[in-house]
DNA sequence: TGAAAGTAATTATCATGATAACCATGTAAA
DNA sequence: TTTACATGGTTATCATGATAATTACTTTCA
């Protein structure tokens, strides 16, 4: 993830505008603005994360099992469905999440196919640690880019 | 780059919020809808550019080299200074732009160490090319966003 | 002015995203 | 019920990001 460090200035996108015939520019602003910010929030969490051994992909995984409010684990293709991830990168994660310990998998009973992952105890343990410092993060990011 | 597709409702984020006690629930909730929206249009450009045989980095190192207002070569370092990528990055994308005779490249006068990288003819006429459908996608994004 | 530190670029290597192609199982339709 | 298609998961492979270490040149300063 990455993004320019400097914006274009409004000038220079008043510029490139004219050039091109962009009837919004300032909508083009806003969202170069966007990306750039979200770049910067996302490469803090990534080091966030890394900081604790563990990744955005990873927390995510264990995010959206914590989040089902009527069930206590969901299939490999869901999880890879919901945070939008490719299925291969979705069984290396969860492969080196299992040897980790933070997560379980046991056989579907409806579908030979499918394997239901659930939180572990650590897993658990070990999303709670991590989620106060990931809120303090997006929290203290977001009041600087207010000032 | 990816993200989750379906955002936690706001009452997950209060649920957490309550939990961790963090005080503003609606900027992380903001923070969250941010990166979302982000992650989708950086995908939609990357689609773009590579329905175009590029790619946003390619893109950015144009873009950078183009808009420097008073010189028409930046230093390899320079430009991943700006676009905030590491500099093997940048040495393996600048070779293959030069292969593909998009920028060109010589020796500085004044450090025999550096790099002076320019835009080709073939690039700048590239660029523009590229550049009106590259903010068609950023409009009609945003368009649909506030929908 | 010569040693030490700093800097531009590269190489080697790893991490993690993607797609394509593949099994195995499940579902639907002739 | 057999054939065709769809789906869950995996494997193989590639693309593209990172860091660490190296080379070559520049700068600083004792």
């Amino acid at each position: 993830m990455f993004f320019l460090k400097e914006l274009p200035t409004q000038q220079m996108v008043a510029g490139y505008a004219k050039t091109f015939s962009v009837k919004d520019p300032n909508t083009v602003q806003n969202a170069l603005t966007m990306m750039r910010d979200a770049s910067l929030l996302l490469r803090l969490l990534e080091s966030y994360f890394t900081e604790h051994g563990t990744s955005q992909l990873r927390f995510l995984v264990m995010i959206v099992i914590d989040r089902e409010p009527e069930r206590d684990s969901l299939l490999a293709s869901e999880i890879a469905e919901r945070i939008d991830v490719s299925r291969p990168v979705m069984t290396r994660t969860l492969k080196s999440m299992l040897e980790d310990g933070l997560i379980t998998m046991e056989a579907d009973s409806s579908d030979a196919r499918a394997k239901c992952v659930a939180i572990s105890k650590d897993g658990k343990k070990f999303l709670k640690q991590i989620l106060p410092g990931y809120f303090q993060t997006i929290s203290s990011f977001m009041k600087d880019l207010k000032q």
